[in-house]
DNA sequence: GCATTGACGAAGG
DNA sequence: CCCTTCGCCAATG
């Protein structure tokens, strides 16, 4: 009986596997550690998708998660997403209260800053 | 349905 | 060394 599990055509049926797996590793970025874009599109396995990754970032705005955002730059460790958050500032100033250094908005010492999920996750 | 854009990145000139 | 082009894929116009 029922059985009325019927999806209708506008309904999110569809499993956007990488929006949500940018979500995951975003979210298990630690603190006072970045990121780059094209690290966590290599980490899916689709290194060349990298700008899909930002695109999943700004997504995020409208997830009902806390995507720290701020944790995520471009492969120079700038900070090329700033303009997106509530304010251009908003990005460094969540940085630096991760302990980090922001300067010129790139983030000081990014090389050891730096974050590999394929190296956390012991991959 | 095609053209443009976009929080990237690597390669070429 | 700086600028341009291409690739990737999805959303928007």
């Amino acid at each position: 009986m029922g059985k009325s599990k019927k999806l209708n055509s506008t309904s999110e049926e569809k499993k956007y596997t990488f929006f949500d797996d940018v979500f995951a590793v975003a979210l298990q970025i630690p603190k006072g550690r970045v990121t780059s874009y094209g690290a966590i599109a290599n980490y899916l396995g689709t290194k060349m998708s990298a700008r899909m990754v930002g695109w999943a970032m700004n997504a995020a705005h409208s997830s009902p998660l806390n995507i720290p955002a701020q944790r995520v730059v471009n492969r120079n460790g700038m900070l090329t997403g700033k303009h997106h958050f509530d304010t251009p500032e908003r990005m460094q100033e969540l940085l630096e209260k991760d302990g980090l250094e922001v300067k010129d908005d790139t983030v000081v010492d990014f090389k050891n800053k730096f974050w590999d999920p394929s190296k956390a996750l012991n991959l």
